[in-house]
DNA sequence: TTCATAAAACTCAACCTGAGTCCATCTCGT
DNA sequence: ACGAGATGGACTCAGGTTGAGTTTTATGAA
């Protein structure tokens, strides 16, 4: 680095500029009961205490102690999961963990300022949450419940808002949040291995059948899921082995597979289109 | 808003917590002759002097007299793509921007802790760059001459770096940056109606045809790709004329087409798959 | 033992895609 | 003024993929 550079550090003071707050904040999504779900906290301070928000916060930069800290974006994501939910580090290292995007507006925070980085997180059933220091309660709860913007409400480039009368109200813009985060992991699922994040080590391809319909809302045809999965390159591997038991009302063993090496999927799993595509 | 709130935010200092910088930069991507180029700005200023970066810098709170200034983080884009280029608001109004994300690893920016929100522009062919304030030189620079990994040398995860040898080096992260934008701009070629904000208001489908074959590097069927293009519905839609003259050497006058109403593809326009897809 | 269920293999028509041919039109060089 | 060469655009055809259905078989529950 040149002496000029050197110089100019020295004498260059964050705090001459205007503060802006950084905060990390995941959309965890799972799927319990067959109905997909997000890791939601009911708030315990202000602002907007009582209401719900994704787990978040702001960014670090340094410990309880005042020792100096230095996390990566995804790293903190990782750390407001695992504070909110009492996830451990096993559990944790199956959650896909990518980042969804950022938000700005002016005012969308009361406190300052506030830029908030989000990430979406993928990952199997997950035990229960414990409530981190500033929540008053986790839980999952289905996106079904949150009167989310769906079909032809789902207007792009409009604000997000919750219905009225829905009770789990969100805080801030998660609304917004929470809806790109959907919207983006249905997307994913056509074109990418993602679905195997949702099922456990092993799984039949009725689970990961299960995984689609879900989240996508629809019915898809069994014997073609199946001929579609198997043909595309690395998405599963048979594992060479059967359920132990077959269906719960009846029916033969199912064959396991594994996820395998592909992230991408060539040719993807494209959802028959209906009359949305007027955009 | 309940009273505890009015009262936590009266108590509340923003400047208790250690700064965070939010700064905007723009990977703003153009098509000259046959060349796809990034706008790239020559540092005057430390960090990273005479090296050359993407055109951006801190989000605003307040104007030169300190006035407030509340600028969502998209507008922050714009105005600082119209800073370092010069460009009007009318040229502003057909660069389409989106999101590309946050970058925000400790020590990407020596002065202190930065979050970076990237977005990334696409145009028209646009006149080369006025510098802005902070720059010594601004200019359209072909991204092949940049030294970014391609084919098997982009490996999925693996940080961006230039080839050795390169003579613009860029700063910061913002090789990575740039790829990252690369990436997403051939991605969504695929199943977005992006192609037609690289032409202008009315283009034929040899011209359009050229953006797909010059973003993604690789000879398109004619035939075919006239027969999908105009397969899919709300793509293009025909202008009813044709152009003054037949191409540069000869053939017959082309007709003319608009964008039309559709911003997503269905059904896409996918690219051949090479050996690639084992990821 | 019977029956409903589900996994998995199979069939088939419709559609889409890649590759190639052909022709009319136009520009440019001679 | 003319012809070579290039281009836009229509057309053909084989192969692959998809959506929708049927059939077979293994299994658990009644």
């Amino acid at each position: 680095m040149p002496d000029s550079e050197a110089e100019f550090l020295a004498a260059y003071d964050p705090r001459d500029y205007p503060a802006v707050g950084v905060t990390v904040d995941v959309v965890a999504l799972t799927i319990r009961d067959d109905r997909l779900c997000v890791l939601l906290v009911e708030r315990d301070a202000p602002p907007y205490e009582g209401l719900w928000s994704l787990p978040g916060g702001f960014l670090k930069q340094q410990g309880e102690d005042g020792t100096p800290f230095a996390e990566t974006l995804v790293e903190a994501a990782g750390r407001e999961l695992a504070e909110e939910t009492g996830l451990d580090a096993e559990r944790l290292g199956r959650v896909h963990l990518e980042q969804l995007g950022s938000y700005g507006d002016p005012g969308r925070d009361p406190r300052m300022r506030v830029i908030s980085v989000a990430y979406l997180g993928f990952g199997p059933q997950m035990p229960d949450p414990e409530p981190g220091s500033d929540a008053r309660s986790a839980a999952w709860v289905p996106v079904a419940d949150l009167g989310l913007p769906e079909g032809l409400d789902a207007i792009p480039g409009r604000a997000v808002q919750q219905r009225p009368g829905t009770s789990r109200r969100l805080a801030f813009d998660h609304a917004q949040i929470l809806f790109d985060g959907l919207e983006r992991a249905r997307a994913k699922l056509e074109y990418s291995a993602l679905a195997t994040a949702f099922v456990g080590e092993t799984f039949t391809i009725a689970e990961l059948r299960a995984v689609y319909e879900t989240v996508w809302g629809e019915q898809l045809h069994g014997p073609n899921f199946r001929r579609k999965i198997l043909s595309v390159p690395g998405f599963v591997e048979s594992v060479g082995a059967t359920t132990e038991r077959g269906g719960a009302r009846g029916g033969p063993r199912s064959q396991l597979y594994r996820a395998g090496d592909a992230t991408l999927l060539h040719p993807a799993l494209l959802r028959t289109v209906t009359e949305e595509q007027i955009r």
